[in-house]
RNA sequence: GCGGAUGUGGUGAAAUUGGCAGACACGCCAGACUUAGGAUCUGGUGCCGCGAGGCUUGGGGGUUCGAGUCCCUCCAUCCGCACCA
């Protein structure tokens, strides 16, 4: 019987179900390890071959785990809370309930078919009020808590209000720096609602008035990193700040902590940059510049500088367009330009600020500012370059120092002030952080890191200003105005915001309970004055108690800490019991994409910071292993249609001749102007070449089309690389690939198309070579006849070596992710026992161990049918032994250092003795030992040599 | 502009520590079997050259007995960030 895998994959996906062949238990003796993969969104589209790239590499990893002996914990759910779904309901009214769970059972059916060991019994969906109530719970603990700064951790907020009363606010800190110090009589005197706004400054979980990226195109408020080039990265509208109110967490306290435990981490080197970035940290003094003449006393001008050292560079101080002080301090004379400034910044869209860096733009204050060691008097201009939003909102500018100091002094004719000697050239700034200072004063000959130390110290001696860190990283943005999302569990009293579990909140005792569901709404669209959908429930809003929050959590509320949950997806009582959390701890390994490394891996890391702090778990990083995998992208596609004939198509090497026949001279260059490029469907493409009459069927408007044809009667296509999309007509569903060729060809496929973390094209052809491997592998077993051909006779020498190098290699393959080179190892392990014929038990059971991973279908049918009961999964991994791998090629080396055999006056049959006597006696040779004995003498292949001495 | 990564046949790619570059597979060529082949099997296939032989890992330089691998430099591509003071 041939390889029949339509049969043995349905027999025993069947077996693995009906015996809970994956369910993992949270109690085992085994070590344990935790593999899971970044759980999908279940989109309308479904999945394409491209998706399960990441989640087939994990469950080889987690295959080989469990052969290893590991308790293998192997998860999946959905993040189902989200826009598309509730963009489809705006549309036609279904339910984002009923389209995610329809999408959600297409997700699930798709990935059957690949044949995952995923333990579904402990699937979660955000979106179930049974896994969102514990979002909800964690929302509340984040409220409830504070960040203490002196011990670097979070607290409870009622510690909090224990020193306040016992002390005041002298030892903590705000993180916002508009709250003055207070006394604990003070305090104490303070009534309710003073006391909330206070503590509303500390909590981690926070309502304030603050600027946000608002999205009018999906009537929602946006996190930075939901805004990606000045507009939305859902749905690409433009967003505009605003000032509303809403919730955030309080990210910024942990950014030293998100920052240094990056080094703990085994992600890689692109992944920490980016969240390095992402916080932003560097360190400098803030400093305060006083006015000059008219404007004495009026207030100062507070920067940041990251170069202390360049203070005597200084040639004039920039403020933001919107910098507080700039209508105070602008002249008469100058309010004009001022105004006109102001209002052409506030035209600009953030998108063309952005993509316009490189316009100088500016105007002058008319005001001076005084430099606190020289006196000088300094200009003080605004210009867009300065950001409102980073650092003071204003800066000095040192133009031979930096580079948009120093285009801004040319632009506008400033004189600039030289501190560098012979390295500023006049031409473009200074940059570097080397050398000494000159025209500094009491910097002058100093290295420039000590110039910068010795500068804030005099900064701070003087008192105008202090060493400073500061940070990129902005509060994240925790309010949604859409409906699909978790509500908050809060209520207003007296426009005071109090979580349902505050005991100071006086509510029937059935509204204190979690989760609050999400109501039905009868339309999808946005309640008054920017809010969401759920405030025109009037019902749901208005409790007895007061009324509820309408706004939603954004959609990273969910997955932020989805990855506990599954250790303990059924409990009531607790978001994940300590027992369980305590035995799977942190997830081992990772896997998927680049998307997520500033949105969902920052906020995950940050909930798991703060369960841990609060004493819930006890870790404090979530993913000690991250695998980002690549994308798989489309291979598209494309026909030239005639422009002056919408009816005609050329195919790609007679568009010249044709253009010339038509009479245009420069042909070449004219192929863009007469010719659209048009995707076609890659099923009506075989390779390049277009199957013209299901052309003319795909499309009535195709029907009557006529081509110009190759000489040999084809039409031939272009092909381009492209992201997989239904619009680019270039989408493989894995369901034909698998319908056609079996899952166990399918994963083994993907993992052969090329290292798991680099971006290529799919293409079907090459599956071939996959699948005639898996064919030659089954007649290993059972010929065709059906007979089973495995014997018991004694592997000979060379099929030992065979198959203990395939153990060795594929083994060192799966641990290092290099899965395409373990799956080129069975390649050649099984071309070589088919030539050697080899049909022998001892050589093939392991075989079977080795592959199952990969194509685990098969895998149990071979182990089955070698009589075995129970699950291959279960059968320990073999272990290789070393003395069948020796090489042989070190009895014939034949050159040394370059020398050949007949050179060192060697006999031809020489051995590595004969090699080692050659070494010692051989003159250059002697010339490197330096009168020492060689420790090692290596033979490489039978070349060359190495002497370690 | 800054940061990260990557450059190897017609294609996807191997080469894990500096040691026979191009494994494995696709594609292509030739052959066998076949009524047929989009089945199966065998052989060939980096480039130049009839050949002996020469050349070859983006370009240039360096270290080394030996470099795809290490160092310097330039170029190209991809990803991320982008007026962050």
């Amino acid at each position: 019987m041939e390889y029949d895998f339509q049969s043995i994959e349905q027999q025993w996906k069947k077996y693995w179900s009906d015996r809970e062949i994956y369910k993992v238990n949270n109690d085992s003796r085994k070590p344990k390890f935790y593999i899971l993969d970044m759980f999908p969104y279940p989109s309308g589209a479904g999945l394409h071959v491209g998706h399960p790239l990441g989640y087939i590499a994990s469950d080889i990893y987690a295959r080989y785990k469990r052969l290893k002996g590991y308790n293998v914990l192997h998860p999946m759910g959905y993040d189902a809370f989200g826009l598309p779904a509730e963009q489809y309901a705006l549309e036609t009214g279904q339910h984002p309930a009923v389209t995610t769970k329809e999408n959600i059972a297409r997700y699930r059916q798709q990935l059957d078919k690949i044949g995952f060991s995923y333990d579904w019994s402990r699937e979660v969906r955000t979106s179930d009020p049974k896994y969102y109530k514990w979002t909800q719970w964690i929302f509340m603990q984040l409220f409830h808590s504070w960040y203490d700064r002196g011990q670097q951790k979070a607290r409870p907020i009622q510690e909090l209000i224990t020193i306040f009363s016992s002390e005041g606010n002298q030892s903590v800190p705000c993180p916002e720096e508009d709250q003055p110090a207070f006394s604990a009589a003070a305090w104490n005197g303070y009534a309710v609602h003073e006391q909330r706004t206070i503590l509303m400054k500390y909590r981690l979980a926070y309502l304030s008035h603050a600027e946000v990226w608002w999205c009018e195109g999906l009537g929602t408020v946006l996190a930075n990193d939901e805004v990606v080039n000045g507009v939305s990265e859902r749905g690409g509208f433009p967003v505009v700040k605003k000032k509303m109110n809403q919730w955030f967490l309080r990210i910024t306290e942990y950014a030293d902590r998100l920052l240094d435990a990056l080094n703990t981490l085994d992600w890689s080197d692109a992944m920490k940059e980016m969240q390095r970035n992402w916080i932003g940290k560097s360190s400098g003094a803030q400093l305060r510049f006083t006015l000059a003449g008219a404007h004495a006393g009026k207030g100062y001008i507070e920067v940041f500088t990251t170069r202390p050292d360049t203070i005597f560079g200084v040639g004039f101080m920039v403020l933001a367009p919107e910098h507080e002080l700039v209508q105070t301090i602008t002249t008469p004379e100058q309010q004009q330009a001022v105004n006109q400034y102001q209002a052409y910044v506030q035209s600009r869209s953030e998108r063309e600020r952005m993509s316009e860096v490189k316009q100088i733009t500016g105007c002058f204050t008319g005001a001076y500012a005084v430099h606190p060691f020289s006196g000088a008097q300094i200009p003080v201009w605004i210009s867009e370059y300065v950001l409102a939003g980073y650092g003071t909102g204003a800066i000095m500018a040192v133009p031979a120092g930096d580079d948009r100091d120093h285009a801004f002094a040319k632009h506008f004719d400033i004189p600039i002030i030289n501190i560098f000697g012979d390295r500023y050239n006049g031409e473009a700034a200074y940059s570097d952080k080397q050398g000494t200072l000159s025209n500094s004063d009491f910097l002058d000959h100093l290295e420039i890191p000590v110039a910068a130390e010795t500068a804030i110290k005099a900064i701070e001696e003087l008192g105008i200003g202090t060493r400073k860190i500061n940070y990129k990283l902005r509060d994240a943005g925790f309010s949604r105005q859409r409906y699909w999302g978790e509500p908050f569990p809060v209520i207003y009293q007296e426009g005071i915001p109090y979580t349902i579990d505050e005991p100071g909140l006086k509510i029937p005792d059935e509204l204190r309970a979690l989760p609050v569901t999400l109501p039905e709404v009868d339309s999808y669209h946005p309640g008054p004055e920017g809010q969401g959908p759920l405030a025109n429930i009037n019902k749901w809003v208005n409790t007895p108690a007061g009324p509820r929050e309408t706004n939603t959590m954004p959609g990273y509320a969910g997955s932020s800490w989805y990855f506990l949950r599954y250790m303990d997806p059924h409990n009531d009582t607790e978001f994940a019991g300590r027992a369980a959390t305590d035995y799977w701890q942190q997830v081992d390994l990772y896997v998927g994409g680049t998307e997520h490394a500033v949105g969902h891996l920052l906020y995950s890391r940050m909930w798991t910071k703060v369960l841990y702090d609060l004493g819930h778990i006890s870790f404090d990083e979530p993913f000690k292993k991250l695998v980002n995998q690549g994308m798989i992208q489309g291979s598209s596609r494309f026909v030239y249609r005639y422009k002056h004939n919408r009816g005609l198509f050329v195919s790609q090497e007679q568009r010249i001749t044709f253009l010339e026949s038509q009479g245009v001279r420069t042909a070449k260059q004219a192929l863009e102007d007469n010719f659209d490029k048009l995707h076609v469907d890659i099923s009506l493409v075989d390779g390049l070449a277009l199957n013209i009459e299901d052309f003319k069927k795909w499309k009535p408007e195709f029907a009557a089309a006529q081509f110009v044809l190759e000489p040999d009667g084809q039409y031939i296509c272009a092909a381009e690389v492209e992201k997989m999309s239904k619009s680019k007509f270039n989408v493989v569903n894995p369901d034909d690939i698998v319908a056609q060729y079996g899952a166990d060809t399918f994963r083994m496929y993907e993992m052969f198309l090329g290292p798991i973390d680099v971006s290529k094209p799919w293409d079907t052809k090459g599956i071939e070579g996959v699948h005639r491997f898996l064919k030659k592998l089954w007649r290993l077993y059972v010929d065709a006849e059906s007979n089973w051909l495995v014997t018991r006779d004694e592997p000979s020498a060379e099929e030992l070596r065979c198959l203990h190098k395939t153990i060795k290699k594929t083994g060192e393959d799966i641990e290092r992710f290099a899965f395409n080179t373990a799956v080129s190892q069975f390649m050649i392990c099984v071309n070589e026992l088919t030539a050697l014929k080899c049909h022998k038990h001892e050589i093939l059971e392991p075989l079977i161990i080795l592959i199952a991973p990969f194509a685990p279908h098969l895998a149990e049918e071979l182990w089955h049918r070698s009589g075995h009961e129970g699950s291959v999964l279960d059968a320990p991994f073999p272990a290789y032994e070393e003395k069948y791998i020796a090489e042989q090629s070190k009895k014939y080396p034949v050159a040394i250092n370059g020398k050949t055999r007949a050179e060192l006056e060697l006999p031809t049959d020489a051995t590595h003795e004969h090699v080692e006597q050659a070494v010692l006696t051989d003159a250059t040779v002697q010339k490197w030992l330096e009168g020492k004995a060689p420790k090692k003498v290596i033979y490489v292949k039978g070349r060359m040599i190495n002497i370690v001495v």
